[in-house]
Parts: C-alpha cells; structure tokens; sequence
DNA sequence: CCTACCGATCGGTAGG
DNA sequence: CCTACCGATCGGTAGG
C-alpha cells in the first residue's frame, strides 16, 4: 500500500502499471494478486481511508464545540496534521480519486460533500454571530479548502520546513481574511 | 486540441487513448497523425501555451508598476482572468504537466520557477516597505498560488459564478490576510 | 483521410 | 510465491 501510494503520487494511478508496483516491492506482477484483488482496490483503499480520516477529524470538532473562529482554527490544523501524519497517501488521495470506479466514485463524492458541508456550516455560524464578514460561504470555503491543499505539493518531511511555521502562516493568512474587522 | 484538452481535464493523460481523442473529433485514430506528431506534442502545446500566459501577464504587471499591493491585487486578478478565458486547457496544465517528457519537463519547471520568483521578488518589496506582514515568504507565496488553483476546479463559466463576487472573495480573503494591521 | 497492421504493454488468470 | 500466458488495448507506421 505504501509503495503504490509512492506510485501514484508521482506517476498517476493510469501511469502506474502491476509490474512497476511489483518490482517496488520485489515480487511479480501476478504474486501481488495474492495479497489484493484488482488495482482498483488499492485505490479504494487509499481513497477512503483518507476520506475517514478527515472526517474522523470533524467530527471531533464539531463534538468539542466552542466558538466558530476556534473551529476554523481546529479545521485548518486538522488539514495540516493529516497531511503531516502521511503526505504520500494524502497526495494519491487528493490527485488519485477520480480514477475510482464509478460506483466508488459516486461514493466518495458523497463523503467529500458530507465534509464540505459541515465545513461551510461552520463558517456560516461565525458569519451568523459576526464573527467572520459576510460572503458566499461556499466560495469561501473552496478557497480555504484550495489553500490547504497546497501543503501536500510542497510539504517534505525530512526537509522539516517546521510545522510550527506552517501552521502560523496560514492561520495568519486565512483567518485574517476571514475575520471581521469591525 | 480543444478535444484533447477536455479528455486530459476529464480523464487525465494517461488515461486518455489517441483512439479516445479520434473519437471526440470524429476521425480514426491513425487520421490525427496528418495534424499531430505524438501524443506528447498536444500535451506540450498546452503546457507552455498556458505558462506563456502567466508569464505575458506578470511581464504587463511588471511594466506598470505601482505599490506592491496594487501588483499583488494585479496578479490575483491574472489568474482569475486566466482561468475564465478557458478554464478547460488551464486545468489540463495544472494537472497534466507532470506527464512531460523528461526535456519538457525540465523546461516547464523552469519557466514555473522563473514565474514564482517574480511572484516572491513582489511579496518582498511589499514585505520591505511594511504593507505586508513579516512571513516566510515562500509560504505565503504557495498558499496564494494554491488558493487560486481551485478556481479552475470550481469555475464553470456557464453557471456564471458572478466572476466578480469570486474576485471579491478572494481579494478579501487573500489581501486582508496579508496586510499589515498597524 | 482511410484500412490494415506493428510490437509493446496492460490488468489479470491458470496452475502448480 | 513463481512461470507461462490470455485477450485487450496502447501509440504509432506503412501504404495508398
């Protein structure tokens, strides 16, 4: 799983045949059908189970409650932790779903609009208290989303470009942004 | 091209077949190569005729001046502008350029380089003469760019997101969250 | 522009 | 886990 999320992320699922994942892991292409069904599993795989992860995530900031300013912040650290925690598999996941099988596909697309939608009800409560200026909430919320999803492009691990600093830069960037400032 | 471009937007390189393509424009498969050299060939054309587009643009912004805000705003609106005029080849070249072969490869990433450090050259001045907060400016610069990624996910030019609102959005979003605040 | 076709490679199976 | 192999499909060429 983890030499085809290494694949995926830098050659594509198209471009990733079973013989190069095969000699990833030093077996044949037709041993590894012994321990998976298809290539379409492996994507599955990958694909929900960052899915859960994220929602997972929200879930704990929903339960924890507290103001819509510090929820956001929550969120925003929830998108950096998990990418933290694993950037190969959460590169895949974020480049990789749409080559899902239809039925699967459709199956995602529905917890990743599960995902936004608690999101933006977020938001919508700190615009409903004043926390945050008015706006589309859901052009908001496509901008804060596309904006952390840059980490995974450029996030290295070893390199360590301190998390701390991450965290700082785009809580000051977004949430800035967000606030109202009367 | 237009074809091609909706294929590699909709399925990706890889997984689009020159038979898918013939398809798309009626011809046989072995027709398009009376017009084309290789499969390669139409993913380059769209590849450095769209990096020619933000690079013509920083140039004009460049040219014209002004306080770095005034540029940073110029650039935002670049990019939207980019993305509305045809959103379907901008995220093929957002999304396919890794496909490249190795020579174009090198190239591409060279010119994109070149376009993020006339970005970051703006951010300093900006940082320098106090308009913007003090910041790891290679972090600020990605968040930017990343941000305005998603537009191209999101825009359909039928539904007429009102790109002015989506211009706002992110304006507000992006330039307040820069700003200095004293 | 087409028909006919090339060698290479694909995901996956049979059988041991 | 391997060898051997399947039918399908790939990008592209020959020749008209």
């Amino acid at each position: 799983m983890e030499a085809a999320a290494r694949l995926f992320r830098d050659k594509g699922y198209s471009a990733t045949s079973m013989r190069d994942l095969a000699q990833a892991v030093h077996l044949q292409a037709s041993s590894l059908y012994n321990h998976i069904s298809s290539k379409q599993e492996i994507l599955r795989d990958i694909c929900f189970r960052n899915a859960q992860r994220y929602l997972t995530g929200i879930a704990a900031v929903e339960k924890a409650g507290g103001t819509p300013l510090a929820q956001v912040e929550a969120l925003l650290d929830l998108h950096l932790d998990v990418v933290a925690e694993d950037v190969t598999s959460i590169t895949a996941f974020n480049d990789e779903w749409r080559h899902l099988d239809p039925q699967a596909l459709d199956e995602f697309v529905q917890l990743r609009k599960d995902y936004e939608n608690r999101f933006r009800a977020i938001l919508q409560s700190g615009i409903a208290d004043g926390t945050f200026k008015a706006g589309d909430t859901n052009l908001l919320l496509f901008t804060i989303l596309s904006s952390l999803r840059w980490v995974h492009d450029w996030y290295k691990p070893d390199r360590k470009p301190q998390l701390k600093q991450v965290r700082q830069t785009v809580h000051q960037l977004l949430l800035e942004g967000l606030k109202n400032s009367h």
